[in-house]
DNA sequence: TCCAAATAGGACTAAAATCATCCTTAATGT
DNA sequence: ACATTAAGGATGATTTTAGTCCTATTTGGA
């Protein structure tokens, strides 16, 4: 359907919530579950893998949770989607060469690569600590427009 | 998995092969269904789709078959995707406003609206009769190429 | 050493989407 | 009437999505 599935989606919210928390301290998952939203159980899973891409660390037991494994700058929107789904190809023939044998006569090709660079452009354009700082001015302004109203 | 599905793929080689053809001239879906490789049956309902949606116009019966509704200029690529696919929405927080209840305090949602524009921009740059000029520069680029070779 | 607190990992499932196929009906030109 | 061609409905296999649940393993402290 050309979108988003809940895996990504679930993975940027908790890898931007410990974004936003002090760095090394660690955060527990039925934390991140209430706070983001994410079924825990579910959340659980999408942890794992973004353990095994190296983007967070996980501790167990007694002090135990999840931190970044690496500064939140560094973090990039696209890399945290595709550490739970994948490489994002949005047409089958930019997987690799040859994945669909039209793509040296097919006119369209060209298209759907200048698509990709153009969406990998915005998303990796983006990283967790840039999204942490414009979350905080969206609620600076919140307060601001709240107290117009009054 | 952000990927377009057979779906749109189909639809857009069948319009596509639509504006290579001598408007006007009706085409038959088994010519359609071998030139871009598309199972028959399968094509018969993606057509639909396209006459329904306006970019397609059918007869019945004797001379009858399928010709574009519409000049090959004024249809784009994006158009022709959404026709079978349905609107293109990155994730679900760009569907409506309030689709998803944290569009209002969430510093992913602008990104998602940007990339999606920067997508909308890509497939709605290119309209059909495009594509068949680039298809035919490439095959014309292809001859030199082996031209060369010899 | 034993226990409580956490995550890891595997098995399982319901529902939906995807990618089709097949058959009957309706229109159309000769 | 009849051959031709698309329309439309029913059906189905497979895969993906979205999620749950249970057991195992690690860890720090009493
Ligand atoms: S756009 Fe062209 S190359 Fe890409 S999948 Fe479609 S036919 Fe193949
Ligand atoms: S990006 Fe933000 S607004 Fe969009 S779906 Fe995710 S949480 Fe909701």
């Amino acid at each position: 359907m050309l979108q988003l599935t809940r895996n990504g989606e679930y993975a940027v919210r908790a890898v931007l919530y410990l974004s936003s928390q002090p760095p090394g301290k660690p955060v527990l998952i039925t934390e991140i579950s209430e706070s983001q939203e994410v079924p825990k159980s579910y959340l659980s899973k999408i942890m794992q893998h973004l353990v095994r891409a190296g983007l967070v660390r996980s501790r167990r037991g007694i002090n135990g949770g999840f931190t970044l494994a690496r500064p939140a700058e560094t973090i990039t929107l696209k890399e945290t989607i595709e550490a739970v789904e994948g490489p994002i190809h949005l047409n089958i023939c930019l997987i690799r060469k040859g994945e669909c044998h039209r793509d040296d006569f097919c006119p369209v090709h060209p298209v759907w690569q200048e698509a990709q660079r153009r969406l990998s452009e915005v998303l990796d354009g983006k990283s967790m600590a840039d999204l942490v700082r414009d979350g905080e001015a969206i609620k600076k302004q919140m307060k601001k427009t709240r107290r117009k109203q009054k």
